[in-house]
DNA sequence: TGCTCCATGTAGCAATCGCTACATTAAGAT
DNA sequence: ATCTTAATGTAGCGATTGCTACATGGAGCA
């Protein structure tokens, strides 16, 4: 059934804008259709069921998240490790990118939880991730895959520690590790 | 009203236990009172609405993790920040512990989203984590202070990619960090 | 004995939840 | 022209949401 297909993808882009703006947890049935254009009763028809929908929902969303990735980031390396820390720390504090991050700790505490189809939709945006620091790693470097997993590591820490208003507390440990000029 | 604040405290531990293996965000107040032997009714009559609730009941969790983490560690020192972040990584790892970190990404999320009485429940909850850190840093140890707080984001950020799937990733980067013996 | 007031049970309200039964439209196939 | 079928609207179901109105018990005080 192309036809269902084409209206699953017609539809996914504006739940995601809706969800994006609301987030997941208060995500219900009616509220989504109206932001889409439509009604609860067709979400179900081209769905199946809610589950289904946030899945394929998730799903949209990793992609979209790698689009805004590639879209943010030019593709040369960086000549350094603090610069490349320096580069993804300034893409999350991009205007753009706060809905995402807002967004991102709903589904992390939904991967955690063991909900259906959210830590896939995470490891997948993780993946992404990983694979873009190992592209901006500096060429020079001893260890570069390592390297990237070492400032992935480092960059979700402190995006945790800002959530939760100790953002200093993480920038002082980037210090302390060499990862920020001082 | 001494009264109504013994009540209170009385429902709290009933109220955490029922959230630590529900979630917060599937918390309403009919499972709550059911969980702590009382009614919706009797819920609001103590609270007042829902809201404030469940701030306390943040309130009350942090200091429940407290209590945890003084009671999982003794107090003396590490020799080495390698076997200070092998010791709180093996805390994380305590099944008594997995409750409190599916709770804790709930916590995040919330916070991220501005929602009343998270952030300040996270924030206290980090500012003890990383009281406990510093103590438990070496004695020799150049930059305690710096060190606890590079520990301390090291420590999330693993915890954070475990939670979706990516722990190996983050354990490559305790490797490639020089955090974890080779 | 009354009076007062905190604590609690019972019942229910309006709103929202995911989902479904049924009817209707419209387009394409025969 | 008829038949079939995908797509959609309307209406509603039973459950659950946070919260409230009202009545009642029961303890302390006069």
């Amino acid at each position: 059934m192309p036809s269902v297909q084409l209206s699953r993808e017609t539809l996914l882009p504006k739940l995601a804008a809706h969800v994006l703006e609301h987030g997941l947890g208060g995500a219900s049935l009616r509220p989504l259709a109206k932001a889409a254009g439509t009604s609860d009763r067709m979400l179900i028809y081209h769905f199946g069921n809610k589950e289904t929908l946030i899945s394929e929902l998730l799903g949209h969303i990793a992609t979209i998240y790698s689009a805004a990735l590639d879209t943010a980031l030019g593709g040369e390396r960086a000549r350094t490790r603090q610069e490349c820390a320096a580069r993804i720390l300034a893409v999350g504090s991009q205007p753009e990118m706060q809905a995402f991050l807002v967004l991102w700790w709903d589904i992390v505490a939904g991967a955690a939880r063991g909900l259906p189809g959210y830590r896939e939709a995470a490891a997948q945006m993780m993946t992404q991730q990983l694979a873009w620091l190992e592209g901006q790693m500096p060429a020079d470097d001893p260890d570069p895959a390592g390297g990237a997993r070492y400032l992935m590591t480092m960059i979700e820490g402190t995006l945790m520690l800002s959530a939760v208003g100790h953002g200093d507390t993480a920038l002082q440990g980037l210090l302390a590790g060499g990862l920020l000029p001082s």
